[in-house]
DNA sequence: CGTCGGGTTGATAACTTTCAAATTTCGTGG
DNA sequence: CCACGAAATTTGAAAGTTATCAACCCGACG
């Protein structure tokens, strides 16, 4: 059976599905919903709320502060989970709020650990799936640690089109950014005046522009070496699980 | 059945596990191994290493970055699971480094994944365990991204602490802590000079004190409030799967 | 047109690092 | 049990990075 599904696509990297594994999976994928930009999703606190995989469009998860600042702790594409946690602990834990119009398939949670009681194996992917997810908030806690905001930047322009090119959506060379330079100081732990000078360094030395919702890379050597990149993390060969 | 280790313990939290279960569990545990303090249990890159659960001491997790400085992801203390990441992914993408003298039992991971098959419930409990480790390098993420020094520390005390008062390590007026201002600096984000400062402050705030290997909260309330602190993400309320 | 969100820039303030040096603590061998 | 050296802690001063505040520009949109 060929595989559906962004989702089902991430899996198989992990675990070689056969054709009832993937039904399953597919099965997995509940009513399509439609939302607009900028209303969350799901908000800390929430009890019951579902989990979804995403269709189309980009959302972000954060979680904000006393002082009213938030943090963003990752965005998600087209094949993500979205809400794994707030589902496995009840109550979320954070926010998910869409960049764009999002269209996404609602996953309930008894359908989740119904398919995980009867299709043992994919319960191991979607730890692995966890797991790969939570390598880069490791890397993002990482970066913003003990990068400074030039690396920093770098680092997260080159993680995100690595992410989009392994979903088809951008190439080595550039890609479409939805991202305000709002979103990318809460994302990057710094003020979002800082990301615009960050960016003007970055396109002076002439290694990335992000212009009008593009990010293009003209010296991917370069801008490699300023980021100290690596993408070890996002790139595994070939199913562990026969 | 009694439980018998910490980590069935703490997956017990998640789904009311049965007999057969809890001796999977214990089974799970392979060979004690004793590692001295200060070198690598598991290194960067390596391939094919083992997993292993905490039984005695502390362990951090880190990256280093091409600067030579490095980044502490997080500390493990008994009860906690090591190197699942880098079980799921064949190769290690993080180091691990006794803080002190360790004992951890092995785990193979043919036995891991055997185990998930014949015991699925333990894959998803497995799997929750994950994700609230997660939950901590996402706290952990928001801390160095949005908080300033004195908040991260505070925030970072504090929490060490509810960890610890979890497995029976410590109570809410303090904890024994073997931790350096060295090792704090590179899990805070932070030189070793500044954190210095900063447990300055808070010492004489009348916050918290940490001296010689001992951290004592005086102003548990103080502490909360300027720390913005929510145990939310480390307490969960029963199991979800009965 | 006028407003509004996003982007851009300069000036100043705040926070944190770095460098250097003194002091204390702690483990080990005598 | 004490002395010694290494490691950890502490403090000051100077330098560097990033935040904040304040303006201004621009294009989309009603």
């Amino acid at each position: 059976m060929a595989l559906q599904t962004p989702f089902a696509r991430k899996l198989a990297a992990f675990v070689a599905l056969s054709d009832d594994e993937i039904s399953a999976l597919d099965k997995l994928h509940g009513r399509r919903k439609a939302f607009p930009a900028g209303r969350d999703i799901v908000h800390q606190g929430q009890v019951n709320s579902s989990a979804y995989i995403l269709a189309k469009g980009w959302v972000c998860s954060y979680k904000v502060l006393m002082g009213g600042t938030r943090q963003i702790v990752d965005f998600q594409i087209p094949g993500d989970f979205l809400g794994l946690r707030s589902v496995l602990f009840r109550t979320a834990d954070h926010n998910i709020e869409p960049v764009t119009k999002v269209e996404a398939s609602e996953v309930m949670v008894e359908d989740l650990l119904d398919t995980f009681r009867k299709t043992p194996r994919l319960a191991t992917a979607v730890l692995w799936a966890a797991s790969r997810d939570e390598a880069m908030v490791v890397e993002h806690l990482v970066g913003i640690g003990r990068r400074d905001a030039k690396e920093r930047t770098a680092h997260f322009l080159l993680e995100l089109g690595a992410r989009l090119k392994l979903v088809g959506l951008g190439s080595i060379s550039g890609y479409d950014c939805p991202l305000s330079q709002y979103l990318l100081s809460d994302a990057l732990g710094m003020s979002a005046v800082h990301v615009n000078r960050v960016l003007r360094e970055l396109r002076e030395d002439g290694l990335v522009t992000f212009q009008q919702g593009r990010v293009e890379i003209h010296d991917l050597a370069g801008l490699l070496k300023l980021a100290d990149f690596d993408m070890a993390y996002l790139d595994h060969d070939g199913p562990l699980l026969k």
